[in-house]
DNA sequence: CACCATGTTCCTTG
DNA sequence: CCAAGGAACATGGT
């Protein structure tokens, strides 16, 4: 589920349903999920807080909680990894299988299901202090977006899942930028011109924008057991989902045909992940 | 069995 | 110290 839009979509989903909030316990099913901190320590921080708001900061989301009155908040770092979902349920329905973390609220839970266990759920924030910056927020692209470009001779793709130059970013929306901005995802980063690099920024936060304008790859699905129903999000919509199926330019399309020119998408692999790109429409 | 998967970190090598 | 490449993490889908 996790790029910077999907992360943007659950977090203005979620808000709404966890504000003020108490959670009464806390279960951090594997040691892994919590690291650096330990599943005891997030629940002792955690049980009797209040949920008083939730952002997000690249894919983070940043949960605040006031424990009781006039303490200090306290804040937890959550991340989806490659598989990580989070959603509310009914009291009486049963966590998932791979149930990374649960809290109790009362009314229901709040579930925060990870199949690889890729994900976290930690008191260690550290993480966010080394991102670089936030796309949709400067129009220009920063100066450590065009410097970290200039000193690399990585293919720009490769640089674009660098979150010090930019944070949120992915391996979909990578490609996804690169086709907006018609440069080849294996044009090595310090040979970018000044407007290409300025055309890449804006592709960016074109890609960005629109993919939560349409609610990213998020897809809430009506949820139903014997003992309750809600709804969940399911990645990759699967065939009955209601809502509009979100259009890549090429990701996942390799062998389909340009949407500009017609051409057939291809795929590569670079630094051992997938790229698709339209050789036609992306040259140096 | 083989290969693929929206991410990050750690280790090695130069 | 830095850049780059690759493996590792863990589970499931096709």
């Amino acid at each position: 589920m996790p790029e910077l839009p999907e992360v943007e979509v659950l977090v203005r989903h979620l808000l709404p349903q966890l504000l003020s909030k108490v959670v009464r316990d806390v279960r951090v099913q594997r040691a892994r999920t919590a690291a650096p901190s330990s599943p005891a320590e997030v629940r002792r921080a955690l049980r009797g807080a209040t949920f008083v708001n939730l952002t997000r900061r690249a894919k983070y989301l940043l949960f605040d909680l006031q424990p009781k009155k006039g303490s200090k908040l306290v804040r937890v770092l959550g991340h989806l990894g490659m598989t990580g979902r989070m959603y509310l349920l009914p009291r009486a329905c049963p966590p998932p299988k791979h149930a990374a973390a649960v809290l109790d609220l009362g009314g229901e839970k709040f579930v925060f299901e990870d199949t690889r266990y890729f994900g976290r759920f930690t008191l260690d924030i550290s993480a966010v202090e080394k991102l670089g910056p936030e796309p949709l927020e400067t129009e220009e692209p920063p100066g450590d977006f065009a410097r970290g470009l200039k000193r690399s001779s990585q293919a720009v793709k490769v640089k674009l899942l660098d979150q010090t130059l930019v944070a949120g970013l992915g391996n979909i929306y990578a490609s996804e930028a690169l086709f907006l901005a018609g440069i080849s995802p294996r044009l090595p980063a310090r040979k970018l011109t000044r407007v290409q690099t300025v055309q890449l920024w804006k592709s960016i936060r074109k890609v960005l924008a629109k993919a939560i304008e349409v609610g990213a790859t998020i897809r809430l699905a009506y949820y139903e057991t014997g003992k309750g129903a809600g709804l969940r999000d399911t990645a990759w919509a699967p065939a009955e989902a209601p809502s509009p199926v979100e259009r890549f330019y090429v990701y996942g399309r390799a062998g389909e045909a340009c949407l500009n020119c017609g051409q057939g998408i291809k795929r590569l692999v670079q630094a051992a992940r997938s790229t698709f790109y339209c050789p036609n429409c992306q040259r140096r």
